[in-house]
DNA sequence: GTCTATATGGCGATAGAC
DNA sequence: GTCTATCGCCATATAGAC
């Protein structure tokens, strides 16, 4: 609480852009949140597409730089895919739409992805060499690990991005249920990728 | 292209809705892709939110319908899912955007949801009744059925959702190594969803 | 640095001629 | 039914006092 102004603003301007997206947000929203007058926002930082682009550089390379990390050292090591799985739900359930967030934004605006990743520090190439090595599969023929790690995605963050519907139809409702569910899909998804890789 | 104006206009609004959702959306786009000003818009459906609206029930009761009908005639039955795969990541290549477009919107204003699942003829208690039938899984347990079917949307979704950044970091924007990409993960959500019911 | 007041532009919506 | 012209509002952005 005694953050500086611009961090006041900062943090202001990333809950309400992550909750509504660059459309959807309004400047005199997020001053409110921040507690103060929209004029400071441009004074700071100025414009909104500025004050945009800082928040999503910073979320963008944060969760990136994670799943990054993880996967490099850890991806080939089936028996540390659980530690990943654990830690990435976890990471997703205290920012539940921070991953449609970047989603959407790398589909509204797809020029900014190739500046951000430069900017980041992250290498696709480097990323891409984890690739070269293939996972052998049951049946003998070769696995593209690719196809592993978008399974893997799709399946820890579709449970979060679909919540309303799902949580609607599925569970008619019931918050309590529907969070039990999250905290279950740490093992299924567990089994569901080991099995796939090892059997 | 001998439809009649109101037809026009809606094949335009649901092309621009569906790329840009409700927010990014804007009726001078729409008429430009209409071929007719905007005033006309208006004449036929009286607001944007109107027309967003007659567009959005008529896209979800789709997408929504043909999840529900096969699900429900075809989970239980081991050998028919392969089918569903099939024709559903077919469905989604054919309209790539929907998926997420159908996530947003359910995102940003969850209340039309439940008039939507009534006017559309979709009961959720028929739809939770489905799952009465739980699945056994491998080593005896029984398995909450609703986790398969987060997998596999989520499975088949993502790719989709998260194109650009996939298509750029794993493919080196190689748009026709990621079209065949997605045509391969037939075959693997296939296995991945089979390996893991079946075993 | 922080505020109030205002400029500027864009968008949804409407009026009214044809 | 279809068009042009315009209204009214709201959002970003700026000017200027303090």
């Amino acid at each position: 609480m005694d953050s500086s102004t611009e961090e006041k603003i900062y943090e202001a301007a990333r809950k309400i852009f992550v909750l509504k997206g660059m459309e959807g947000a309004r400047m005199q929203e997020i001053a409110d949140e921040a507690g103060m007058n929209k004029a400071l926002l441009h004074y700071y930082f100025r414009s909104k597409e500025n004050l945009f682009k800082a928040v999503f550089k910073d979320i963008f390379s944060k969760f990136f730089t994670r799943v990054k990390g993880t996967l490099l050292s850890e991806i080939t090591a089936k028996e540390k895919l659980g530690i990943f799985i654990d830690n990435y739900i976890d990471l997703i359930a205290a920012n539940p739409y921070v991953p449609q967030f970047i989603i959407n934004e790398i589909n509204r605006d797809p020029k900014v992805l190739k500046s951000l990743m430069f900017e980041s520090g992250i290498e696709p190439q480097k990323i891409l060499g984890m690739f070269l090595h293939e996972v052998e599969s049951a049946n003998g023929t070769k696995l593209d690990p690719r196809h592993i790690v978008v399974s893997l995605l799709g399946m820890l963050i579709f449970p979060f991005a679909g919540r309303p519907l799902l949580q609607m139809i599925y569970f008619n409702d019931d918050v309590e249920a529907y969070n039990q569910f999250l905290n279950e899909r740490k093992t299924i998804v567990k089994n569901m990728i080991l099995k796939f890789i090892e059997a």
